[in-house]
DNA sequence: TTTATTTATCGTAATATTGCAATTAACAAA
DNA sequence: TTTGTTAATTGCAATATTACGATAAATAAA
């Protein structure tokens, strides 16, 4: 049905997810690594950076704005996007929190453990 | 139209994006938060634990298998999954690699700075 | 062998995503 | 005002994802 069942999940499980899919396309991971590269504003450049068309960047764009992880602010008729400071280092730690909550035991699926 | 432009990315933005993509899903969330939680091997419990049919999981487990995050090992007629540690720890060291790539600078989008 | 159990696969419907051309909106400069 | 520039939005086509019923495959137990 393409459609996920987001109610049957944790807030934590939607929260995480969520700004996973954001970062699930690498034109969005292109983005975030050229706006770090440049260590300020950018605005229209992306599009020649990127090889994609100006609706497709603004596209993803919106939805790197949607989680928060990038800002923009409007200069004459152009747009100045960079990375969230806040944000960014929330959803790093978000992530690291995920990432940290598993510590490896010996027990796994190993030839004479029982499940 | 659908189709992710892979080509003009790089394999680092591809790779990454990938992974994340895979995260992307409050089910495969919540299959990961409880093959850590059980610390150990669970089989079908898992179509009961989350409230999803089974093939659905069958399905999510396949793509977690992709990455390699997840490993199975078959125990007579039921299916073994866990962590994969190694996986787990270079995706986990990957993530990291690319949150901490941005250290913040002050001048970004503020109200004085030229774009 | 037959039956039961468990998981993977197939097929399909509903919805989401990706990408772009065309257009619109907003502003700057003549 | 008119013209040009930049970015957002709209509309659409192609493809991908999500979910599940039905079925198949594999093994265990009777």
């Amino acid at each position: 049905m393409g459609v996920t069942k987001s109610e049957i999940f944790t807030k934590e499980q939607n929260d995480l997810s969520r700004i996973a899919k954001v970062l699930g396309h690498p034109a969005r991971i292109a983005i975030l690594q050229h706006l770090i590269k440049i260590n300020a504003c950018v605005c229209g450049e992306l599009v020649k950076e990127i090889g994609l068309a100006q609706p497709t960047i603004s596209q993803h764009l919106r939805e790197l704005k949607g989680i928060g992880l990038i800002q923009g602010t409007v200069s004459g008729t152009s747009v100045c996007y960079c990375i969230n400071k806040e944000q960014w280092k929330e959803t790093a730690q978000l992530m690291a929190l995920f990432f940290s909550s598993f510590s490896p035991s010996e027990k796994c699926c190993d030839k004479d453990s029982k499940c």
